[in-house]
DNA sequence: CAATAGATCATCT
DNA sequence: GATGATCTATTGC
């Protein structure tokens, strides 16, 4: 089937719907394509773990513009995590990309995580998946309906959908705002088992 | 297998 | 000046 990107109301929603939505759509970078399988919502004001919670900021202006572009930010000073921007333009809400299933460009991927032999381990973390997709904070403010960066939808959409804690945060970590394929080989593992089994 | 250390810097106080 | 939506390597049991 063709990729076409989807339309910027797809992202016009509460974060926790688009998170729930974006599981199984391909993350296509230039030829890259990957399924994604694994996704945490952040949302606004109420949010201690999100960037958004203090307020708009140079840093989270883009996670209070229109819905569909991409936030991209730096994490320890090394890794870069790509984030969906949802809800409507004004309200804060964003969907971490955490995991991805490496579909095409492969070899690319490969190059870019040199020493990294498994295909499940090529992009199964946000910093990981940065880096096997070429994605950098260039990318910041990308709008994804358009352009070499977009979201497409997948053709399988049967699956089950795993819901957990969300992974690596210390504040307000009890809700379950964190979405994976169930039994996917490419999630990652780390921490957080699911809320329910 | 689980726990921990260290790398490294943009952002905000 | 402290902190952090991470990853890898290494140590310990």
């Amino acid at each position: 089937m063709t990729c076409r990107a989807l339309e910027r109301s797809f992202y016009a929603r509460p974060a926790i719907e688009v998170a729930r939505a974006l599981l199984g759509k391909i993350l296509v970078h230039g030829p890259a394509r990957a399924r994604i399988v694994e996704t945490e919502a952040y949302l606004g004001l109420t949010d201690a773990a999100a960037h958004a919670s203090r307020g708009r900021t140079p840093r989270t202006e883009v996670i209070f513009g229109p819905p569909g572009h991409a936030y991209v930010y730096l994490i320890y000073g090394m890794y870069e995590c790509l984030n969906v921007v949802a809800e409507p333009e004004g309200q804060a809400g964003c969907v971490l990309i955490r995991a991805l299933e490496p579909l095409k460009g492969i070899e690319s991927m490969r190059r870019r995580r040199s020493g990294i032999d498994r295909i499940e381990q090529l992009a199964n973390g946000p910093g990981k998946l940065t880096l096997a997709m070429g994605i950098t904070r260039k990318h910041n403010g990308a709008d994804l309906t358009r352009g070499p960066l977009t979201v497409c939808g997948g053709c399988e959409n049967d699956f089950e959908i795993g819901v957990s804690r969300r992974i690596g945060i210390t504040k307000n970590p009890d809700l379950p705002l964190r979405f994976f394929v169930a039994g996917s080989p490419f999630v990652s593992r780390s921490v957080g088992r699911p809320l329910v089994p």
